[in-house]
DNA sequence: CAAGAAAATGGACAAACGTCCATTTTTACT
DNA sequence: AGTAAAAATGGACGTTTGTCCATTTTCTTG
């Protein structure tokens, strides 16, 4: 058992990470001051130099922490998925785009910090690391595809097919950082799988793209 | 003529806007201070309140030139083009690929910017509207590239390709921002082409891709 | 239950921030 | 050349920043 006094301690950590998240979501990075987080979190002002060390390695902390949420959250719909490579790159796709990944909190947090990744090296490699793990996962999956189909020079195509598919989801995630009012998920993966279906028509169709319930016009 | 009055107060707006651009670019928008602007400047520290009424004004001008820099990059680029859809699709992505549009310095002030867009309404607006104004030339483009292929649902189709080619443009320059030393301007382009003569295979050919003679087909 | 250790507090502190303005320097006009 | 206006200077100012530590509180252990 954890014992009450590392329990509060544990808790605490975790107060100080979300409070950082929380104010890098709402106020962004440069607003995101030592008071704002403490205020945020209930706590007293030396609880981040005693539990981090600092404003910095909190920060830090609190970016790790978002990027292996994000990488879980994936994770655990991938558990989900079937095993044929087009199901896993489907939900791929849907997952990273569904409302539990794609969100304006997650949204806000992920581009506050890169856009201060060149500058915090370390917030830079959990942005790396995240990228490359989700890289593994569709290329592997490409991968397979492409030898099914038979298409010529094998790994040149899965390879690019990989590229451009995070490219694409890359974009669509910048598009509902920038509109995430008029964002439309179905049409993010609707475009996604067109392109998808034009590539590997054996594998992908846009109907089965599409939920059948929903019309295709609007 | 202008007058040496009038030509040092515009040098001297243009050196506090290029002084927030390098030090954006450089150590990102936390670490540019009103000291660290006027010593790049070489300037004094009454200037910024004097030209533009206080720093946030001033990062404020200096995305908006930013933005349009790149604006006109691309559309002057976009002159040297053909008349033909295709040809005018391959010259903004080559362009929007191109060493004097995507480069280190540029890719760092845009993420910059755009991590902070979310408090700063002014500056999400520019980028926005740079967006907008490229959305409407690929728009164009693909809108013609649709008739001419016959392609089922044509209004449906150019959107998708257009949302898709931005995405995927988009998702290049998040690639850029990771792996500047590892990037390479002709797989991103390869990549982008791979979708699109997949899409529309008597308009893009892969091979054709790379500068083709087979231009120009009516 | 007492004693010791660990955790938490909140204020002191220097450094850095952006704003503003009294002063000096430069330019334009008579 | 002399004068008025505009531009530029740089330091003073009040805030706010992040760090750190002497003190208090809370939990664990003997």
């Amino acid at each position: 058992m954890p014992g009450k006094r590392e329990q509060n301690r544990e808790q605490n950590r975790q107060a100080l990470i979300g409070a950082v998240l929380d104010s890098v979501a709402e106020k962004g990075i440069s607003e995101t001051s030592v008071s704002e987080i403490i205020q945020r979190a209930g706590l007293s002002r030396g609880m981040i130099h005693l539990h981090f060390g600092g404003k910095d390695k909190l920060v830090q902390a609190a970016a790790h922490h978002s990027s292996e949420e994000y990488y879980d959250g994936l994770e655990a719909l991938l558990q989900t998925a079937g095993d044929s490579p087009q199901e896993r790159v489907e939900m791929i796709v849907r997952g990273d785009l569904s409302e539990r990944v794609l969100n304006r909190r997650n949204v806000s947090i992920w581009y506050a910090f890169r856009g201060e990744a060149r500058n915090r090296k370390a917030v830079a490699e959990y942005s790396d690391t995240r990228d490359g793990r989700l890289r593994g996962m569709i290329h592997n999956a490409f991968s397979r595809i492409v030898r099914e189909a038979g298409t010529p020079d094998a790994t040149g195509a899965a390879r690019d097919a990989t590229h451009g598919t995070l490219a694409l989801l890359e974009g669509m995630w910048t598009d509902f950082l920038l509109h995430p009012d008029q964002f439309d998920r179905e049409e993010a993966s609707r475009v996604i799988f067109r392109f998808l279906a034009a590539m590997f028509p054996t594998h992908f169709s846009l109907k089965g793209a599409i939920p059948p319930k929903q019309a295709r016009a609007r």
